[in-house]
RNA sequence: CGGGGCGUAGCUCAGCCUGGCAGAGCGUCAGCUUUGGGAGCUGAAAGUCGUGGGUUCAAAUCCCACCGCCCCGACCA
C-alpha cells in the first residue's frame, strides 16, 4: 500500500461549482478534483478518480472471475464487415463512430462486442466438451451518443465490462443467467449501492427478457415502476400494469354526439372545456408504421409507449406520422383526430376496454364527440397494451399499487438465445453427432457509470461520502498545522503505522490554513480521517471522524492505528454481500 | 435534429439593453502577519472579450455566419 501525499499529488479541488455541471455527483466529481472535461463526454481522470475507478474494476474482475467467468480483452476497432454479418451495421449506423485506415477500409469504433465475440467463439468451439464458456472483458466502448450528458453518466467513451455466455442449451443458458445475476448483486454491494433489479426491454440487443440494475436517482435518465407490496419493478419501457376499476364517465348510455370545440386541441384544454379529467378522453394518435398509417388509442391521461406498439403491430419502423398524413387520413387538422368513423387499423390501449361516455376527436376541425362507447362506437382492430404505466396503477402481480420512480441503469443482463450464434457460425457438435448454435447471454456493467452513480448516492452538502470499499483511499491523515513540529512528528508516524497494516492513506501535510483543509477533506470524502493538531497532542490523543456519520472520536495516539483499523473494517463490513 | 441558455483572467461571474480606457471575488506568485472549519494586509502577474466577417470615427457591447459548451425534447446496448 502507497501513501498519497496531498502536497506531491494532483488533486486540483474546486471552491466553486463549475458551470457545466447540473447534477450533484458531477458537480462533486469535478469539484473533488477526480475528473476534468476534454469535450462533451469525453473525460480525463484524474489520479483519485483513477483510483477509485480501478477499486469497481477490481471488484467486478474477481466477482466475475468467482463465477467463472474468464476475462479476455477484444479489439476497440473493428472491421466494419463483422457488423454487416448480423445487420446491426444498420441498426447502430447512428451510434458507432466510424472510421478508415490508409488503405480507406472502412472500420467502427466498438460501441458494444456481441459480434466480435461470437465470431472468436465460432472460431475456437467446437464441441459440447468446451461449453459452457463465459467469457468478459473490461474494455472502453465507443458511442456517439445524440446527448452525452451527467458527466460520465452518458458519455461518448466510456468504460464497460461486458461478458457473454454460451452454452449447449437453455437450461445452461438459464443457470449462466442466474449466475450472472447473482454476481452482479454482489458486485453493487461490494461498491456500496443499493440497486433495485427491474424487468426490462431488450431494445437493440434482441432476445427474450432481460433484467436491470437501477440506482434510485431522481436525475435518473430512465423511468421505472415498482409495487408497493410485491418484488415486482420494471423499467418503463417494458412496465405492465392493471386498472382496479373500470372508468365510468357521465352519458354513457347516450349516442355520440358532435360537440363544438373551436381551437381546442390539447388534451388539457379539451378535459378542461369538458370540465371532465383528462382520463375520460381518449388520444388518437396516427402512426405510419412500415409505411403504412395506423391509428393508437390510449386514455387521455397516458402516453402511448411506442416499444409496446411496434411490438404490437411486428413492424420494423414507427413513427409518428407528419400533418399531412393526419389531414389525409382523419379529414382533420392536427388535435380533432378520432376513432370514429376511421378508415385505419386502430390499436387500442387495452386499458380502454369498457371505456363509455368518453370523449375523442370528431375527425372534423374544431369539434370533438361525447358519449363515445368504445365496443358500440369503435371498430376495434386489436386490444393490446401500448400505453405507459404510471403512477398509481395496480401491480400486475399482487394487489398492490405501483409507484414511479427514476434510475440509472448501471447493470443490464439479457437472455440472448441463439440470433448471434446462428448468424455468425457459433456452432458445436452435440452428443449425438448434430450441430447447434450456442445459446447466448451478454451481460453489462457500466463502469464509470457505476462510480458516478455511487456518488450520486452517497454525498450531503460537503461532499462525497465513499464507500469504503472503492474510496480513492481509506484513510485520510490531516495534518492542522504543519509547523508544529510535535504534530509533524506524531502524523508522520500514524501515516506509516496505517501503512504497515495496509490501509491506503491519504496525507494532507499542505501548507494551507486548517479550514482549507477541513473543508477539502470533507468534498473528497474518505471514510475516516485523523485530525492531529496541537489541542489533541496536548493531551496525547487525536482525533477519529467518520465521514458517513460526523461522529468523532478523540482516541489516545498509541491505539490510533488499531482504532482506525477497527472501524474501517466496520465500515467495509456495511458494503459485504449477504452471509459473509 | 428541434427548442432554450451560455461563451469576458485558472474558477465563479459583472460589464452588453443605451457603442467611448477590459472589471470584481476567489485562485496563482512575492512579502509580512496568522494557524482547529474555505484568514488579514501590501504588492504583482494574468484576458486574441469563442472564431470570422460586417456596420461605425470608435465594437466585449449592434448585425450576419460559424464553432464550442450546458439544459429540455426526440433517440438510445
Amino acid at each position: 500500500m502507497d501513501i498519497v501525499r496531498w502536497s506531491r499529488q494532483l488533486i486540483p479541488t474546486l471552491r466553486e461549482v463549475p458551470q457545466e455541471a447540473e447534477i450533484p455527483s458531477h458537480q462533486l466529481m469535478l469539484r473533488a478534483g477526480l475528473i476534468r472535461k476534454l469535450g462533451a463526454g469525453l473525460y480525463t481522470f484524474l489520479p483519485l478518480g483513477l483510483r477509485a475507478l480501478r477499486k469497481v474494476e477490481r471488484i467486478v474482475r474477481e466477482e466475475m472471475n468467482r463465477a467463472g467467468a474468464l476475462e479476455i480483452l477484444m479489439p476497440a476497432l473493428h472491421p466494419k464487415e463483422v457488423w454487416e454479418q448480423t445487420g446491426r451495421y444498420e441498426l447502430l449506423r447512428d451510434v458507432m463512430f466510424k472510421v478508415k485506415d490508409r488503405q480507406q477500409r472502412e472500420m467502427v469504433l466498438g460501441p458494444t462486442h456481441e459480434e466480435i465475440v461470437t465470431d472468436l467463439v465460432a472460431h475456437e468451439v467446437s464441441s459440447y466438451r468446451q461449453l459452457p464458456v463465459n467469457l468478459y472483458q473490461i474494455q472502453t466502448k465507443f458511442r456517439d451518443e445524440i446527448r452525452p450528458r451527467f458527466g460520465l453518466m452518458r458519455a461518448k467513451e466510456f468504460i464497460m465490462k461486458d461478458g457473454y455466455s454460451f452454452d449447449a442449451d437453455l437450461d445452461g443458458a438459464e443457470k449462466s443467467y442466474r449466475s450472472m445475476y447473482e454476481a452482479y448483486q454482489r458486485v453493487f454491494q461490494r461498491c456500496g449501492l443499493r440497486a433495485k433489479i427491474v424487468e426490462a426491454d431488450t431494445g437493440a440487443m434482441g432476445g427474450s427478457s432481460s433484467h436491470e440494475f437501477m440506482v434510485l436517482a431522481d436525475s435518473g435518465e430512465d423511468g421505472l415502476v415498482e409495487c408497493d407490496a410485491c418484488s415486482y419493478a420494471a423499467n418503463l419501457e417494458r412496465a405492465e400494469s392493471v386498472l382496479r376499476s373500470a372508468p365510468s364517465f357521465a352519458d354513457a348510455e347516450k349516442d355520440p354526439e358532435k360537440i363544438a370545440t373551436p381551437g381546442l386541441r390539447t388534451v388539457e384544454e379539451v378535459a378542461g372545456f369538458f370540465q371532465s379529467p383528462p382520463a375520460r378522453l381518449i388520444k388518437t394518435l396516427i402512426y405510419v408504421a412500415d409505411g403504412k398509417p395506423v391509428a393508437a388509442l390510449v386514455p387521455g391521461n397516458r402516453d402511448v409507449n411506442e416499444i409496446k406498439l411496434r411490438r404490437a403491430l411486428g413492424a420494423k419502423a414507427l413513427e409518428l406520422a407528419d400533418a399531412a398524413t393526419i389531414a389525409r387520413v382523419t379529414g382533420a387538422p392536427v388535435g380533432f383526430a378520432g376513432p370514429v368513423g376511421l378508415s385505419i387499423p386502430l390499436v387500442v390501449d387495452a386499458k380502454l376496454r369498457g371505456y363509455r361516455g368518453a370523449v375523442t376527436g370528431a375527425n372534423e376541425a374544431d369539434a370533438h364527440l361525447r358519449s363515445v362507447d368504445i365496443e358500440r362506437d369503435v371498430k376495434v382492430t386489436e386490444f393490446a397494451d401500448i400505453s405507459f404505466a404510471i403512477e398509481g396503477d395496480g401491480c400486475p402481480r399482487c394487489a398492490g399499487t405501483l409507484r414511479a420512480k427514476r434510475g440509472v441503469e448501471v447493470g443490464h443482463v439479457f437472455k440472448l438465445g441463439t440470433k448471434y450464434s446462428e448468424q455468425l457460425g457459433a456452432l458445436y457438435l452435440g452428443e449425438d453427432g448434430q450441430k447447434r448454435p450456442c445459446v447466448m447471454g451478454c451481460y453489462g456493467i457500466g463502469v464509470t457509470r457505476t462510480l458516478q452513480a455511487v456518488i450520486e448516492q452517497s454525498h450531503d452538502d460537503n461532499g462525497i461520502i465513499w464507500p469504503a470499499t472503492i474510496a480513492p483511499a481509506e484513510v485520510e491523515v490531516l495534518l492542522i498545522n504543519e509547523q508544529h513540529a510535535a504534530s509533524v512528528e506524531t502524523a508522520g508516524k500514524l501515516v506509516e503505522g496505517l501503512k504497515n497494516v495496509g490501509i491506503e492513506v491519504l496525507f494532507d501535510e499542505r501548507a494551507e490554513r486548517p479550514g482549507v483543509k477541513f473543508k477539502d477533506a470533507d468534498l473528497l470524502g474518505l471514510p475516516l480521517r485523523i485530525n492531529v493538531g496541537e489541542r489533541g497532542l496536548a493531551k496525547g490523543s487525536i482525533e477519529l471522524r467518520a465521514r458517513h456519520s460526523g461522529e468523532t472520536l478523540v482516541v489516545p495516539v498509541e491505539s490510533a492505528v488499531e482504532t482506525a483499523c477497527a472501524r474501517l473494517a466496520e465500515l467495509k463490513r456495511a458494503c459485504a454481500p449477504g452471509g459473509e
